[in-house]
DNA sequence: GCCAACGTTGGC
DNA sequence: GCCAACGTTGGC
């Protein structure tokens, strides 16, 4: 099973508003970049993936779970943009922060590290479960 | 608020 | 098809 992080900025699209979102889900709308649309295109329902703050506190905040598997961006009407729909599982017990992946060297191949722009990254079995460790979390 | 990194666009 | 110009993202 392949594993994900999305970013947001919170002053945009927080993990308490989507954690009020709750089981229903919300639209992981306007993606218009073509990696993170393919990662998008690849997830399937059930896929877990990180909920990570850009900008504003720049950590990993919870775990979701994609609910609705890629279909067109309901906010454009150019058919190359496609997105999942997620919904929140459950908060870190404590967040992970970029400067601590950083820090830690078995998370130095991590996206969030290497590639920042990217919105939607997949992310590693491995990286998986040593964010949930850092996070306090079941992985 | 700045700027580096990166992706996209458009002229040739 | 190349590459310069431009726009956007996101860390600092």
């Amino acid at each position: 099973m392949p594993y994900w992080l999305f970013k947001s900025e919170p002053d945009t699209w927080s993990w308490d508003q989507q954690v009020a979102k709750g089981g229903a889900g919300e639209e992981w709308h306007g993606v218009r970049n073509y990696q993170a649309r393919n990662n998008m295109r690849a997830m399937k329902i059930g896929d877990r993936g990180f909920f990570y703050h850009s900008n504003i506190g720049k950590e990993v905040v919870g775990i979701v779970e994609v609910s609705q598997e890629s279909a067109p961006d309901s906010t454009t009407d150019d058919p190359r943009w496609d997105c999942v729909h997620i919904r929140a599982i459950k908060a870190l017990k404590r967040p992970v922060t970029l400067e601590e992946a950083k820090a830690d060297p078995r998370l130095q191949d991590m996206a969030l590290v290497k590639n920042t722009r990217l919105s939607v990254q997949p992310v590693s079995d491995e990286e998986w479960r040593i964010v949930c460790e850092l996070g306090g979390v079941e992985p």
